[in-house]
Formats: structure tokens, C-alpha cells, sequence
DNA sequence: GTATTATCTAAGTCT
DNA sequence: TAGATAATAC
């Protein structure tokens, strides 16, 4: 056993041996609070209390599942899987689940993601005839989603002058009926949003009693990681829960607070204090991450903000290089002075991939980024962007499976009622939802019971609306006699899934084909690891997962690219924050308030603070924005850095390459080689580009050659057929199998 | 009702 | 630029 005492400073000692009582940690980045909060589950194992009466709230799933397992490892037993740890949201759809009766809910409850969510706004909107262009979906979401975490219902919502009024100045006058629609719609369909998952659980424990004091006794120790970024409801519910025993710890750095938009509140850290008068705090202000430069940098940095809790970082680690800021012309040149650097670390230092990451303010920057490195052979991840289970083939299939496990959801019969194409258009969707919505039905409660409703249709469309029914029924009778991968992939063959995409030969198509094969996959394992192998299981958090969730064997090493939210907890030794420019990095939308100013000087201290060796910051003077070139400025906050800790420009500038920008010459090839000109000239030229296109980007592939893929691991080139953009390999990779790739899609990488 | 093409419009961070 | 929507032809 791991004496876990004795690896632990005198302020994290003390933190850890706390059992009893209210207590914050303010822990500063790299201060060890990931190590204080499973040392101290671990040590309250050991001491006698039972892992069934621990909560630990994290702020990912990946954490949880991290802790997790390293308490198994310092205590030695498998108790540790008792222990009631994840996100807020899924340990409260846990308790949803099992309560759902007391809400008139189905345990199988849908959850609504932001899509899901987005489009039922937008159909309210088209049902009421409203001007789509004060009536924006996503604002409207927004709305709703603040409200509801401040605690506000529709009713609370009409008794506030204050807000109607708001909405009126916007022209958003139906904005309660919408808001009022929406809630009663998700409830017929038997879902939750995210919100709603926080907002039902306050509810429950607000409104029985029994059901408080059940968890209450349940969860005697609590914990909660980021609590800085708690919002207002997490703050009462947590409350709540605490409220008999008052043994909570929470743990958390105001500086680092980077989540209001989605209603975190500081005031929490201040509430606490309030709340229990006779709490214990406890600093943690040694870094053991980073060199001393850069913790003195973040410091400087932090410093220019107003609103802060009194604490010096510091750190014993030796004081290690200077941080570099490039300037460079555009944003492509700051990826090739990346991806160069990079290399060139990697080569002198012999550096595994994985010890770089590549930070920025929006998920589009990525872009730039993927291409120099791409070209450069270096293997590198995107975290974040659009998620694989919010890719539009997948988002179809589990559609399917969401009506087998809740037919009642609407959003999921409209995705696939004509998917694939059935016949059942527009006009038919629209009388099945206005005639639900008229008796207070779901739609299935229509279509079970086509006979009984007048609709209005004719006898062809009522044929296929039985059809369709008749095909959701047939997967839901055999849902309990199949596991989760064999439901599945009869959905796929027998709800036309797999004709339609195996019909589609285009590369996009054989792309949506792998995705939906990927899933299967991804169901499969799920069915070997668990007893509970059943769909029902499967959907479970399926909403919740991100993709960080399902990280693959082969994905380990790479160069990690994500946003700086999405960096938060982690640490790299190597760090390169781009785009440090005014509008961008701070964000045109914070700098007209204070407030969000602030947020994004703490956005930017977290940036700096995840870098353990080396920080490089970089800005471009040009930058391809909205279709267009648009001047940019360095960043205010690279001035408030301090001056003794940086090395402008060492960089030197790469020159740059003749030859034009491949990515913009591909779209506009295949632009114009869609439109099927038959201008002989034009495709000429084309063909030209083209060449030189797939020079530059395949790298000169050969048969025989051993090449890498990012998913189908390490294979050899058996066959290469067609020109230029149209050519394909065929690889044969161990294990999988052969497969046929169009090169300019496959990323291969060749293999010494 | 469906598939294709032309036009318009928005543009952030995440569970 | 890319995704959504409107317009058009079948």
C-alpha cells in the first residue's frame, strides 16, 4: 500500500486529515488539488467511513473515472466503486432515474442536448408564427437556459416585471408562451435538458421530504471539486444535501473561475462562508506544475484583476527559460511556426507528442493548426469541436435507439420518421404535431392510435406513418431479448440505416459509414464491460458522453489541441496559447463589461498556468475571419504580462512558401468540379492544381510503404488507384483488415 | 414529396 | 467560410 500521508506537504496534509465539518480549499493551479481530493477519499476509506456514503462532484466525467481509480490503488480493494463520482449532471440523472416516478417521469427519461434542445425552440417558433428574426433559437435557448438556472419557471418568470419587460424591448413578447411550450413539450416527450436535470433534482428533494432525508443519510461526506465554477442551483442543491451532517469540503480557485455564461457564480465561494459560519479554510499556494517564470508571469497577470481572494502562488521549482511571444503575418503562418517548433523541440529533446498542447480561444482556430501539422507529419488530437455523438449519422442511429428506450421523444421521431427517405414529408410532420399538442399527446401517442385521430391525410402517408410505427414497435418488443450491440445493429439493417449509407459511395458518405461502424464498436465494448448489457443501459449518459469519453488505444500520443475551457485541470509540459488578439483572445463579446474582462484575464491565467516547462504565446497581424482577412492587434493582456519574463520574437520567421494555400485551392477545385462543367480548359487547370495539391499532401505514398492511420492503426499500402484528389489506397491494417482510403482524406502517415 | 441548386446570414466558451 | 434556408425542377 502507497503511504499516502507521506507524500503530501503540511497544508495538503491538513486538508486531507479534516474529516469532519464544512471546509474549503482554495487551491491555487498546480497546487496538488486533484492529489488532496482522492487522498482524502482514500484516507476517509481507511478511517472506516463506507465509500456508499461518499459524493464527489467533479467537473468531468474523464476526472471522475481518473480518481477513481487511483483511490482504488491507494486503498487496495475494490471499494472504491461504490463511491457515488461524476459530473453534476450525471450523478444527478442517477438520482433522476431512480426517483423518476415521484416527477412523473419515466427512469428512461430522454436527455435533451443543445441541439435537441434548439430544435424543438425553433419549431415552437415556427408554430407560433413568430418573426424568425427577433425569435432566434439559440438566443431564445440561452434565455431559457439562464432563467432555469436561476431558478426561475415560467411562473416565476410572469410575476417578474422586470424580465417581461427585458423581452419586450427585444421584441420578444411571446417569449413565456415559448419558454411555457417548450418546458410542457419536453415534459410530453419525456425529456430533460441539461438544465433541467439540475433544476428537476432541486425539485425533488425540495418537494419530498423523504427523499432529502434519504440522500442526505446516503451522502454523509461530500465533495466538489471546481467549485468555483458552481452555479446557483448547484450551490442550493449541494446545500441541501449537506444540510444534516454539514461535512463538506469543496475545493476550488476563484482565479480560475472561466464558466459564467453558464451561470457559475463566485458569489458561491462567498455564499459558503456565510453559510457556515464555522468553516475551515485551507490554501494550497505551492506550485509544483510549472518553473518559477511562469508561475511569476501568471501572477503578474492575475494581479491586473480587481475581484480576488487574497493568496500568493509560489513555487520552489527552478526558474527555467523565458516565455517567447511571435508575432507572425497570419494565422497560417503562426500554425507552421507552431508545428516547427514543435518538431524542433521534439528532435533535441526527444519529447513524446502527447507533452505539447496547443491552446486557443475558439474551436475554429484549430483549423490553421491541423494543416501545419498535418504537413508536418506530427500526429496531434482535437478535443472539443463538433463531438462525434453530435455527428449527423450518429445522431441518427441513436435517435432510433432513443425511441426504442422512449418513444414519447419528439425530437427523436422527427430526426428519423423520414430517415431514410420513407415518403413522410414536411406537411404530414406538421399535422402530427399540431394535433399532439392540441390533445396534450406525444406523437407516438398519435401514431399507435392513427385510426382514432383525424388527420387529414391520405391513404398512401397513413399506410407509411403505420409502417414507420410498426418498425419502432418491431425494435422495441425485442429490446429486452437482445443486448445493446445486437438491437443495434438490427436497427441499422432492418431500419434501412445501413442500405442508405452503404449506397453512398462518396467520400463523405464512406466517412459517415466508418462513424456509424465506430459506434457499433463503441456498443460493443460497452456490452463486454458491463453486465447490464442492455440499450436502456447504453442510453443512459449517452448525452452526457463527450469525447474525451471514449479516447482511443492509438490516440494516446499526439499533440493535444483544445480550447482553453476545454484545458482546464490539465497540464502540459510543453504550451502554446495562439491568437492572442484583441477580439479574439479577449473575445469582442467581454470587452465592453468589467465583469467579463476579468473572466477572460482568469480564461488567460488558466492558459498559462497549465504549461509546466515552456509557455509560447503567439499573435498574427491578419487572421481569415468570416470568409475574409481582417487586421488584428496583439492582445491587451500581453502587455500586462511582465517584461523580465519574456523573450519577444525569438522565433525566427519561417520564409514563406511559394506555393498557395492547398486548402483554399482544394475547396474551390472541388467547388468547381461539382458543378459539372465540361469545360475542357477549366479542367485542365484543374487537374494541374490538383496534382500539385496531392503532391504536397500525401507524401508521395507508394505501395508497399507501412503508413499509419489515426483510427485503423498501422497498416500496408497494398494498391494505389486514381489520380490526383481521386486517389485511393488500399491498406491492409492488422487486426482490421483492408480497407480503401481516398489519400487526401485518410491522413496517413508514413512509417520508417 | 424529394433532390438539387442558389442565396442568405452569422460568426463563443460547455454539460 | 459554412451552415441553413429558400427556390427550383423533377
Amino acid at each position: 500500500m502507497i503511504d499516502y500521508l507521506e507524500e503530501l506537504n503540511s497544508s495538503q496534509l491538513a486538508a486531507v486529515k479534516n474529516i469532519e465539518g464544512p471546509m474549503m480549499v482554495i487551491a491555487g493551479p498546480g497546487s496538488g488539488k486533484t492529489r488532496v481530493l482522492t487522498y482524502r477519499i482514500a484516507h476517509l476509506i481507511k478511517t472506516g467511513i463506507d465509500a456508499f456514503n461518499i459524493l464527489a462532484l467533479t467537473f468531468t466525467n474523464k476526472a471522475a473515472k481518473e480518481m477513481r481509480n487511483r483511490i482504488e490503488t491507494i486503498i487496495n480493494n475494490s471499494e472504491a466503486h461504490n463511491l457515488w463520482m461524476g459530473t453534476f449532471h450525471s450523478v444527478f440523472s442517477r438520482i433522476l432515474r431512480i426517483e423518476a416516478d415521484k416527477i412523473n417521469y419515466s427512469p428512461n427519461f430522454t436527455i435533451y442536448d443543445t441541439s435537441d434542445s434548439r430544435n424543438l425552440i425553433k419549431s415552437i417558433i415556427k408554430e407560433m408564427n413568430l418573426d424568425k428574426d427577433y425569435y432566434k433559437p439559440s438566443i431564445i435557448h440561452n434565455r431559457i437556459s439562464n432563467l432555469k438556472n436561476n431558478f426561475i419557471t415560467p411562473d416565476g418568470y410572469e410575476n417578474s416585471p422586470e424580465l417581461i419587460q427585458t423581452d419586450k424591448i427585444a421584441k420578444r413578447d411571446a417569449f413565456s408562451k415559448i419558454y411555457y411550450k417548450y418546458n410542457q413539450r419536453c415534459f410530453k416527450a419525456g425529456a430533460m435538458d441539461f438544465d433541467d436535470l439540475l433544476l428537476n433534482t432541486y425539485h425533488l428533494i425540495n418537494e419530498f421530504p423523504d427523499i432529502l432525508y434519504k440522500y442526505q443519510n446516503k451522502f454523509q461526506y461530500i465533495l466538489v471539486d471546481e467549485y468555483q465554477d458552481t452555479n446557483h442551483i448547484q450551490y442550493l442543491i449541494i446545500k441541501k444535501l449537506a444540510a444534516l451532517n454539514e461535512n463538506i469540503c469543496v475545493v476550488g480557485d476563484d482565479a480560475q473561475s472561466i464558466y459564467s455564461f453558464r451561470g457559475a457564480d463566485i458569489q458561491n465561494i462567498l455564499n459558503f462562508q456565510s453559510d457556515y459560519p464555522d468553516y475551515l479554510t485551507f490554501k494550497l499556494e505551492q506550485n509544483y506544475r510549472s518553473t518559477s517564470n511562469i508561475v511569476c508571469l501568471a501572477n503578474s497577470l492575475i494581479n491586473h484583476n480587481k475581484k480576488q481572494i487574497n493568496k500568493e502562488i509560489w513555487t520552489n521549482n527552478h526558474k527555467g527559460e523565458k516565455t517567447i511571444i511571435c508575432k507572425t503575418i497570419d494565422d497560417n503562418e503562426e500554425g507552421r511556426i507552431v508545428s516547427n517548433t514543435i518538431s524542433e523541440i521534439q528532435r533535441k529533446e526527444k519529447t513524446l507528442w502527447v507533452d505539447y498542447a496547443v491552446l486557443y480561444r475558439t474551436n475554429a482556430q484549430s483549423r490553421s493548426l491541423e494543416e501545419a501539422l498535418r504537413r508536418k507529419n506530427i500526429p496531434y488530437k482535437i478535443y472539443g469541436g463538433l463531438s462525434f455523438y453530435s455527428r449527423k449519422e450518429i445522431k441518427d442511429v441513436l435517435a432510433y435507439c432513443r425511441l426504442c428506450i422512449n418513444p414519447d421523444d419528439e425530437e427523436a421521431i422527427k430526426r428519423i420518421i423520414n430517415y431514410p427517405a420513407r415518403g413522410i414529408g414536411n406537411t404530414t410532420m406538421q399535422k402530427l404535431i399540431i394535433t399532439a399538442d392540441n390533445l396534450n399527446l406525444s406523437i407516438w401517442d398519435i401514431l399507435i392510435n392513427i385510426e382514432k385521430y383525424d388527420l387529414k391525410i391520405n391513404n398512401g402517408t397513413k399506410q407509411r406513418l403505420e409502417d414507420f410505427t410498426q418498425l419502432i414497435n418491431s425494435f422495441i418488443i425485442t429490446k429486452d431479448k437482445y443486448d445493446a450491440y445486437e438491437l443495434v445493429e438490427k436497427i441499422i439493417k432492418n431500419g434501412g440505416i445501413y442500405h442508405d449509407l452503404f449506397s453512398d459511395k462518396s467520400i463523405e458518405g464512406i466517412n459517415r459509414f466508418e462513424n456509424v461502424q465506430e459506434l457499433l464498436n463503441g456498443i460493443k465494448d460497452f456490452c463486454k464491460n458491463t453486465k447490464e448489457n442492455k440499450l436502456d443501459s447504453f442510453m443512459q449518459d449517452v448525452a452526457l458522453l463527450t469525447n474525451e469519453d471514449n479516447e482511443k488505444e492509438n490516440d494516446k500520443n499526439k499533440v493535444t489541441l483544445m480550447t482553453i475551457h476545454a484545458a482546464k485541470g490539465l497540464e502540459f509540459p510543453y504550451v502554446f496559447v495562439i491568437g492572442m488578439e484583441e477580439n479574439l483572445f479577449p473575445s469582442i463579446m467581454t470587452i465592453d463589461s468589467k465583469d467579463g474582462l476579468e473572466e477572460e484575464r482568469r480564461l488567460f491565467y488558466v492558459a498559462i498556468t497549465r504549461a509546466e516547462k515552456r509557455l509560447f504565446l503567439s499573435y498574427a497581424l491578419n487572421r481569415f475571419r468570416w470568409g475574409k482577412y481582417i487586421d488584428c492587434e496583439p492582445s491587451r493582456f500581453l502587455d500586462e504580462l511582465d517584461k523580465q519574463l519574456i523573450d519577444f520574437n525569438e522565433i525566427k520567421i519561417t520564409k514563406k512558401p511559394t506555393y498557395k494555400k492547398p486548402y483554399k485551392l482544394y475547396t474551390k477545385i472541388k467547388k468547381e468540379a461539382s458543378t459539372k462543367s465540361s469545360n475542357l480548359k477549366k479542367i485542365d487547370s484543374i487537374k494541374n492544381n490538383l496534382k500539385y495539391f496531392s503532391n504536397t499532401l500525401n507524401e508521395n505514398i507508394m505501395v508497399g510503404q507501412n503508413v499509419q492511420h489515426s483510427r485503423f492503426g498501422n497498416g500496408k499500402v497494398i494498391k494505389i488507384d486514381g489520380e490526383y484528389a481521386n486517389q485511393k489506397a488500399t491498406i491492409f491494417f492488422k487486426g482490421i483488415g483492408q480497407k480503401i482510403l481516398l489519400l487526401k482524406f485518410a491522413k496517413l502517415k508514413i512509417i520508417k
